[in-house]
DNA sequence: TTGAAAGCGCTAACAC
DNA sequence: GTGTTAGCGCTTTCAA
């Protein structure tokens, strides 16, 4: 059986489409009588509007994407599933897609909205693309990037200090007595802007302290995950000399390394201390647990929400309005890996 | 400026919107010299088709729904993973959505599509609510069910075979000549169909090799969380008799209940061994690794897609085709957690 | 307050 | 092969 139009509860009511149209969507008064016929027809008919013709005619999708580079890292889940209650409230359905980093996939999705992926807006984690590559994107597309800000434009950027965090993070490692400190994930430009970020904080921390960086010890990682944090770091212990301490740019990295010097019989905090990124539930539980810079979740998730919903809202005025850079909060969390047992 | 319509390239190309809609779709043989008049046309005013009037005009949205309970549990977003490029290769695009396990949002996304989400099929991974009610769901609805089916329906179910697998698992603790086991996720009817399933499998293992089970060492918990785990864990080694092994209904329960065990001095495996379920990464880098029960997970989600798809493809034919169960493999995966180190 | 009617942009049956 | 045209189901301007 065919579905129930609001012609056919138009029909039934014995009144216009129009008058179920305003009904349906709460708009102009209607009279308590008509409503109640129209609702009694809606129940009978068992009529639900159809979204795909509504948006046609609002001219809109009533969707936004949230593209990210792995959907199973946890930090993306985490931070989609602050996003997509947010979304739902603000009316609009979440499409999810990942690029598994690949700068093509990226570039398409922004250059020219990707073809059958009809959304109104787009929350976008780059990784694999270059954020001036960002500047030809379509600009009519309201669009809010995740990430620090490293090229003006025309979207908005929600992230947090991230030179700032990478630096209390080194920081920390020196307040504890560790001078041989080596950083895992630096990555070359254009990809690894938020890496690069994150070594110049390290390097500041450094300074600060009138230490050294020994350039061996900053070893680049292709990704962020658990895999290339062990390679990291087994690379490192291998090394004649190896470090005391090891900031890693990702809490996954953090957890990769602390398995590979486990394997080792190396101990962590004693022989080698170790900090993550991101504060994932993860770290929250490993052996021991894992110190980290806590990046406020909530509040990226919010603002990112609440902005690109501001400039769906703004329609094609979008194209005037600069972008803006959101910095969220962030904290050192210390914990185990780098406190000891001792923390507890 | 407007977006250039199919119309818009018509008229540019001096041709009629069927050619360029022919053209555009790659449909009815077109001469080569009219298609690439049109494609220059296309070129030129830089056409996108507006997917929504596409969609509307063809009566579907091109679009399926993957709602799960939690999207910051591993073993979703790994096979969410899995579910989204295979889905994109079919033509489809993909909404999230995650119920929290809150029983009304399942029915009401069951029951009938909820309002304002537009799907032309649904994979669902249902936690409150009880298999049964997902008889009087919407028929017409093409409909995949993560996890073993415990009632017949309408609808396809996808998932492993629990009672057997953890029967395995059980049966794995026994060979290591543990005696006292304990079981952490057991949940009540009818939310915890699948937990039920499980508690089976580990009751048969215990029949197969002539052990009671101890009743008390039988956990229920809210979720397959860690922190569920640890609590449940903390719990059982408060006991003047501990459990010498358990068997954890997730890896994120095992990796609770290692965490609560390490924080406590117990030695995992020698005082008490730990089995999960899932198999998910983070169980391959904690200290000790975890053993587990591995799904198929590539396979889960390859044919969720492929029979949802399936279904999507036989139209509101769907209504008479019975639900199909399809049992994807599994295997044992025993790592230190119950082997010890000397499984290096 | 409600009705009539013109689209929203695309598809596809039907003709030529 | 290509053009004509009538919808898909809803919104919304303009009248009444």
């Amino acid at each position: 059986m065919r579905e129930a139009t609001l012609r056919d509860v138009a029909r039934l009511a014995g009144v216009s489409p129009r008058t179920v149209s305003n009904v349906v969507n709460g708009y102009a008064p209607v009279t308590e009588a008509t409503r109640a016929k129209v609702e009694k027809a809606i129940a009978e008919l068992d009529y639900r509007p159809n979204v795909v013709a509504r948006n046609l005619a609002r001219g809109r999708s009533g969707q936004i994407a949230v593209v990210v580079p792995y959907l199973d890292t946890p930090y993306f889940s985490e931070l989609l599933q602050g996003i997509i209650p947010r979304a739902r409230a603000g009316g609009y359905n979440v499409l999810v897609d990942q690029t598994d980093g690949d700068p093509e996939h990226e570039r398409e999705l922004i250059r020219r909205r990707a073809r059958g992926f009809a959304f109104d807006g787009l929350i976008f984690s780059p990784l694999g693309l270059a954020q001036r590559d960002l500047a030809d994107a379509d600009p009519t597309l309201p669009l809010v990037v995740l990430g620090e800000r490293s090229a003006a434009g025309s979207f908005d950027h929600v992230g947090i200090d991230d030179v700032a965090a990478s630096r209390e993070a080194t920081a920390h490692l020196i307040s504890l007595g560790r001078r041989r400190i080596a950083a895992i994930g630096d990555q070359p430009y254009p990809t690894g802007e938020a890496a690069q970020l994150r070594t110049t904080g390290f390097r500041q921390a450094h300074l600060d302290a009138a230490l050294e960086v020994d350039e061996a010890l900053v070893i680049g990682t292709p990704r962020f995950n658990r895999a290339d944090g062990a390679g990291a770091m087994r690379r490192l212990l291998n090394r004649s000399d190896p470090p005391d301490a090891v900031f890693c740019y990702s809490d996954l990295v953090a957890l990769g390394a602390l398995h590979a010097a486990l394997e080792r019989g190396v101990r962590v905090p004693e022989d080698v201390a170790l900090i993550g990124y991101d504060d994932i539930e993860e770290g929250r539980y490993s052996n021991p647990t894992i110190s980290t810079v806590s990046p406020d979740k909530e509040a990226i998730a919010a603002t990112a929400v609440e902005r690109l919903l501001m400039r769906i809202g703004l329609g094609r005025g979008t194209e005037g309005v600069a972008g803006v850079e959101v910095r969220a909060a962030h904290r050192l969390v210390a914990r185990e890996s780098t406190l000891g047992r001792a923390a507890r």
